[in-house]
DNA sequence: CGCAGAAATGTAACCGGTTACAGTCAGGCC
DNA sequence: GGCCTGACTGTAACCGGTTACATTTCTGCG
C-alpha cells in the first residue's frame, strides 16, 4: 500500500509537505505542489483516513440514533441529515435502537470510542444517564425532550395537535377520539395537551374514554378504531397522533362497511408521503422531515466547531394540510 | 484520556498484557487479568477504537449503497442488514446514493481509505469500474446485477412477475397494462420478462403501447395509470413493478371515479407495509425484505472472513400475496 | 551587500492501540 | 542439580498520518 512516506520519497520532499499539499495546499509553493500532486497522480495514492481519523482524533462521523428506520417519517429524517452531512465530509453510521436502551447508549459510546464525534437522537429516550454516556455532542430532533442542555429542535406539537383539534371542533365535532402514543412519550404527552387545550377553550369535556392507546404503528391505529368504534356512543373523528395510526384506523374503519369522512373523520400527523395516496386522502400535520434532518445536521455540526449550543431550542412550523379525510359530522 | 498505558501503570503490567486481557483473555493468567480488570473498571477506561482500527486494519464498518432510504422497501432491508451487523459487531454507514454514480463512488472507495471493509449495494449501479472501484469485498443484495464476480442475493423476479401475471391471466384478463421501472433497470428487464413469458405461454400477444415506463415511485405509477387508462382501449388489469406504483395508480384510478377491482384489477410488488392498507387491499409479490438485508450482510461478513464467494447468486422466495385489488375483468 | 522577517520546507515526536519476538519463570523429568 | 518445555509477560517496533518546532530559502529594503 501507498503511504505518505512513499509519496514523499517519489516527490522528493518531505512528509510534512506531502501532508501539507493535501490539508493546507497554500501553506505549500505552486512547485513543490505540482510535483507533490504528479506522484500522487502516478501512484494514485489515497490517504489512510484511518490513520488520518487516529492522529487528528476525530472520525468525521456521526451516528443517528432512530427507534425504526422502517418508519417512513424517520427515513425521511434521515434522509436530511445524510445529506447535509455528505455535504460537510461527514459520514452518518445508523443506530436503529429498536427502542432498547441498551443499544442506545452501545451507539452513543462510540463517541467516547472515537468511533464518531457526535449523536444525533431521533427519540427522545435518555441516553444522557449521568452514570454512563454524558457529555458528548448531541442533538435531539422531532421529538420533544425537557432536558434544557440537550440542544434540539422540534415542532410546536402541542400547537399543532391544537389546531388539528380546532379544525374538527369547526367542523361541528363534538366527540373527538384519540389514537394516542406510548404514553411516557413525551410527542404523545404534547399533542395530547394541545387536544385538551382545545377542547377546553371550545367548552367541550375531555373524555378519557375516548383516547386510546397505541404506539404510532399501522397495526396499533387499527386496533385503537376497533376500540372506539364499539363504545357505546362512538366518536364522530378520531385524531390519529400518527399518519400510520390514521392508515391503519382508515383500514379498520372500512372493514367495518362505514366510510371516511361521512361516517366518521380519520385524522393525522406527519404527513407522510402515503397520507396523500389514501382513500380518502389524508388530513393531516405536515412536518418538514428532510428539513429536521437538516437543521439537526447543522446544529450538529455546529456543536462540533464548538459552538455553544445549551439551551437551544430551534422550532420548525408545521403546517395543516386539509384533505379529504375530515367532514362535517352526520346530523 | 486514559490510555492502555495507564491502565498497563496502574495495574502494573504491560501494555502488552492489557491488550491481551482485552483481546485474549486466555492467554493471561487469572491473576494478572483481575489485575488488569479491576484498573479498567476503576477508570473506566475505554479503548480508542480509532486507534484499534488503525493498527489492526480494520473498521468493523460496512457501508451500504442504498438509491433512496425513504423507499419503504429499501429501508426494511437496511433493517435486516443493521441487526445481523450490530450481532456481528459491525457498524453501517449509510450511503444514500440518490442515483448518482459518483456519490456511490465516494462511498465504495472509503473502504480504500479503511473507513469500512466491505460494501452491499442494493441497487444495481456499477461500482465496479476497472479503472477505479473495484477489488473491494462487495455484495449485491435485491437487485440483478449480471456480472458474475459480484455475489448477490436476489429473488426470481422474472418468475415472481410471470406467476403474477399468470395469476391476472387465470382471472381473464387479456389486456394487462403494466408500469415499468427505468428500462435500463434490470430489475425492470427481468420482470418485463416473466410478464411476457406469460403472455406467450397463454398465447397472448404482447402490446409494447401497454407498457408505461415509470420509477418505482408512487407519482410515476400514477401517471403511468393516467397515460394508459387515457388509451383507446384501456387495459383491464395493471401490473405496477413495485407496490408505490401500485398505490400511486390506485389513487390515479379513484381519482377518475373508478373502481378497483371492479372496473380495472391492480397488482403491485415488494409487499410494502402500506399495501396490506390500501383499498382494496393490494394483491402483490412479497419479497422478504428484511432477509435479503440479513443474508446479504451474512454474505458479507465470510467474505470478510476470507471465503471465496465469487460466482455466488443465492435466491430468496417470493411469495404470491392475494388481496383484494384483482378480480375478474368486466364482462 | 547584508539583514530582518516571512515563507517554505524538513525533522521527528506523537496519537493509542497490536503484536513479533525475546525474556522470565515454574514444573517435570532424568 | 541441570535442562527442557510451555505458560506467561515484557520490550519495543509498527501502523500512517499530523504538526510543533527547527531550519533553510526567499524577499524586500536600507
Amino acid at each position: 500500500m501507498t503511504t505518505i512516506r512513499d509519496i514523499s520519497r517519489l516527490a522528493g520532499v518531505s512528509v510534512a509537505t506531502v501532508s501539507r499539499t493535501m490539508s493546507n495546499p497554500d501553506k505549500v509553493s505552486p512547485a513543490t505542489r505540482e510535483k507533490v500532486e504528479a506522484a500522487i497522480r502516478e501512484t494514485g495514492y489515497m490517504p489512510d483516513m484511518s490513520a488520518r481519523n487516529f492522529s487528528t482524533r476525530k472520525s468525521k462521523t456521526i451516528v443517528v440514533l432512530v427507534p425504526d428506520i422502517s418508519n417512513p417519517f424517520f427515513s425521511r429524517v434521515i434522509r436530511g441529515i445524510e445529506h447535509t452531512a455528505q455535504r460537510a465530509g461527514y459520514s452518518v453510521l445508523l443506530g436503529d435502537t429498536r427502542g432498547e436502551s441498551e443499544i442506545e447508549d452501545a451507539y452513543a459510546s462510540m463517541v467516547r470510542a472515537r468511533l464518531a464525534d457526535g449523536v444525533i437522537q431521533l427519540n427522545g429516550r435518555l441516553p444522557m444517564e449521568n452514570g454512563a454516556v454524558a457529555d458528548i455532542p448531541l442533538v435531539n430532533a422531532c421529538d420533544c425532550v425537557e432536558d434544557a442542555h440537550i440542544p434540539k429542535i422540534q415542532l410546536d406539537n402541542a400547537g399543532a395537535a391544537r389546531a388539528m383539534t380546532e379544525y374538527l371542533i369547526s367542523l361541528g365535532h363534538k366527540r373527538i377520539g384519540v389514537a394516542k402514543g406510548p404514553s411516557e412519550s413525551r410527542l404523545t404527552q404534547e399533542r395530547l395537551r394541545g387536544y385538551r387545550e382545545a377542547l377546553e377553550a371550545a367548552g367541550l369535556p375531555f373524555d378519557e374514554s375516548l383516547v386510546a392507546r397505541g404506539d404510532f404503528s399501522a397495526s396499533s391505529g387499527r386496533h385503537a378504531a376497533t376500540q372506539l368504534m364499539a363504545l357505546g356512543k362512538p366518536p364522530t373523528a378520531l385524531f390519529c397522533l400518527s399518519d400510520e395510526m390514521a392508515i391503519g384506523a382508515m383500514h379498520s374503519v372500512w372493514e367495518m362497511g362505514l366510510k371516511v369522512p361521512n361516517d366518521i373523520s380519520i385524522v393525522g400527523f406527519d404527513d407522510i408521503l402515503f397520507a396523500e395516496y389514501c382513500k380518502p386522502p389524508l388530513t393531516t400535520i405536515r412536518q418538514p422531515a428532510e428539513e429536521f434532518g437538516s437543521k439537526a445536521m447543522g446544529m450538529l455540526l455546529s456543536l462540533l466547531q464548538g459552538a455553544h449550543l445549551a439551551e437551544t431550542n430551534q422550532h420548525l412550523p408545521y403546517e395543516m394540510v386539509i384533505r379529504q379525510s375530515a367532514g362535517r359530522p352526520k346530523a
